[in-house]
DNA sequence: TTTGCATACCTAATATTCTTATGTATATTT
DNA sequence: AAATATACATAAGAATATTAGGTATGCAAA
């Protein structure tokens, strides 16, 4: 399947660690194949999160002891939970402020926002 | 001199051409130097491009026909001169437009708007 | 005057992070 | 039966940045 992203992709770079924590964060548990399914309906295919990034990201952040992980079985197959360690929801939460802080960071550096107020 | 970034600089990835390309649109013409320190002033140091990323990022910018270059000599030393073409006044204002699109995307998918109005 | 810091350009080795391609296997739909 | 979707995974390569180093001028303080 070929995957052709909205976005020129290099945006996405750095932030995949911040939507994964948070979604899980958001959502409880997830499995990684549901992951890449939820990025892609919550965002209109916008982003679309390829399996060859996102695993070896889960991996990271399990080693790391950010994530925790309970197999299931459906049917044959086994699926993989993923959910947030303790350590895993403060890193959830410094990620995303981060990101905001980062985002306005920009918005100002480019002038994306048009002066509101009395200017 | 060791560098700090605020940010855990994945986030930066990606964005430094839109900076890049931006700057000079708001500035007419800016040399190397010049943008690293306007970038670190403005942002309040939260943001530092080192010299190693921006100047090939600089050159591949000009080779694909977006930045024009002037040299000037001030005292013995050469100063260079970057300015937008017309393809580059295009790609910034496409690269600005597809970066503000892309943070309101990221905002929803990470709630970081709080639901306003009627909710 | 020489030592250090700021200005100003640059490249190269390495690291990080992602894309693309590929592999395996089960489940469901046509 | 074949195609598509689900579901995991790894590996080669590309893209982009960091870190470290090099060259040289200008200026201020010791």
């Amino acid at each position: 399947m070929y995957i052709c992203p909205m976005y020129s992709s290099e945006l996405l770079k750095g932030t995949l660690k911040t939507i994964v924590l948070n979604l899980l964060k958001d959502n409880g548990r997830m499995y990684g194949y549901e992951i890449t399914q939820r990025v892609k309906d919550l965002t209109g295919e916008k982003i679309q999160i390829t399996e060859g990034a996102l695993y070896p990201t889960l991996h990271a952040l399990e080693s790391q002891g950010e994530l925790k992980t309970e197999e299931e079985f459906i049917g044959k197959r086994v699926r993989k939970y993923y959910s947030l360690t303790e350590k895993g929801q403060s890193t959830a939460r410094e990620k995303a402020n981060e990101l905001a802080d980062f985002m306005n960071t920009m918005k100002f550096l480019l002038n994306l926002e048009p002066r509101t107020g009395n200017g």
